[in-house]
DNA sequence: CGGCATCCGGGAAGATACTG
DNA sequence: CAGTATCTTCCCGGATGCCG
């Protein structure tokens, strides 16, 4: 039998609609599907190239992937914009209006760490721990610090400025910080939230850290995960 | 009790998980899954029973319903409560942490209000509307009004009390409220952000006005959607 | 190598019918 | 009213391959 001559070249993903005005409603429509509200996390902090996001979401196909990206653009969320020479690598940036998920998506995950259900221990992205110490930051407990703290996950760098009870952490080099943690992702999260003793993480060469010690040491302690919901509500 | 013994017979949902220990990832693995966040959102406002949830998530079906009410009340979302007789009837009702989801879901609603997809003429169930009050309320425009708003979808009342340049609205019976709505959500919502003249709705039946109907205009231009994003992002 | 398209198996969602 | 059983459809996930 012959294929349908319809062939419009792009397949048509039909987008499933929950046909309801409601805005909820709509945001789901928009970012409900598998993997596209993880896809927005990790373009949070900048944009990613296609092989970025296919590591930093293992379990990802790469179809899904472009589906996705391909629905979120579609819907006004991200754009794909191709660097200028040298590097004319083709990234995917989320526009404005992408960027201000960003307080709703972390509440959602403040929301969601309070589950008895959660796994800390689980693997995470560079991006996943560095949105939790925006989210989970605890200003009380900064009194006097004035410092800049590096992290170094492979090729994705980050710099936590500290100041005046307040924390801005964004992409930089991680040149000049007072205090460098290198390693992954899952080991720092062990570090801050799992209660692992630094020395234990260094010892197994999963974590290093280079610059002012002290300093490091205190930076995990800044940030708390909220209290667990009784498993019975 | 042997547990064990259920695994053939009892469907297993399998729960595909996203491994992560993030909490964004772990919000998804909770409520992620088609339906599961409307579920939630038309329990934000008190308990109901498997046919009202029914009726007001036109497209879901039966089986998926009790899905997600499984895996609802296995996240410690929700509970499957029975009312005292008479009436002995079963309803589901959020827990604490279950309702401590509402402003993120309100805030998912209005960021997602300003897509330029967003179709606001869709029906909507009342619950929707009621949250959508919460939401988009302008305590701006309130000047000197004191009073009570009642709405009638069917056999789901709510009451809106405007006092002080706040709007408290649950559900409550209507009786001695200053003005009264009866009607369908949908018309009400075009009534309020649809810019549909009141006076066209009451003429074609779809909504009722009772009591003090200056009250009533003036009701409706309490709330306001927010700006919608340009297109090109 | 990056960015897709295609084919396929398994499983979730959708629709309908049926039961206590 | 509150679901269960069954069948179909379609999405997701994995593998392969094309093409610049």
């Amino acid at each position: 039998m012959k294929l349908q001559q319809i062939t419009k070249k792009k397949n048509v993903p039909s987008h499933r609609s929950y046909d309801d005005a409601c805005g909820i409603a709509h945001a789901l429509d928009l970012i409900g599907e598998r993997w596209a509200l993880l896809v927005m996390r990790e373009l949070l902090l900048g944009p990613k190239r296609f092989s970025d996001l296919r590591e930093s979401l293992p379990g990802i196909s790469a179809n899904v992937l472009t589906q996705r990206l391909e629905g979120l653009e579609q819907a006004g969320l991200l754009v794909k914009r191709k660097l200028p020479p040298p590097a004319a690598s083709q990234v995917y940036e989320l526009t404005q209006w992408g960027y201000e998920s960003e307080s709703i998506i972390c509440d959602m995950g403040r929301w969601a760490a309070r589950s008895p259900s959660h796994d800390p221990t689980l693997p995470v992205s560079p991006v996943s721990i560095i949105l939790s110490m925006r989210t989970m930051f605890d200003a009380t407990r900064t009194l006097g610090i004035d410092a800049r703290v590096g992290f170094q996950f492979g090729y994705e760098n980050f710099v936590a400025r500290v100041l005046e009870e307040q924390l801005h952490i964004s992409r930089a080099p991680v040149e000049g910080a007072d205090a460098i943690f290198t390693g992954t992702a899952r080991y720092l999260a062990a570090a801050i939230y799992g209660g692992v003793p630094l020395a234990a993480l260094e010892k197994k060469g999963a974590l290093t850290v280079a610059g002012d010690r002290t300093l490091a040491e205190r930076y995990l302690t800044l940030f708390v995960l909220p209290p667990k919901v009784k498993p019975t509500g």
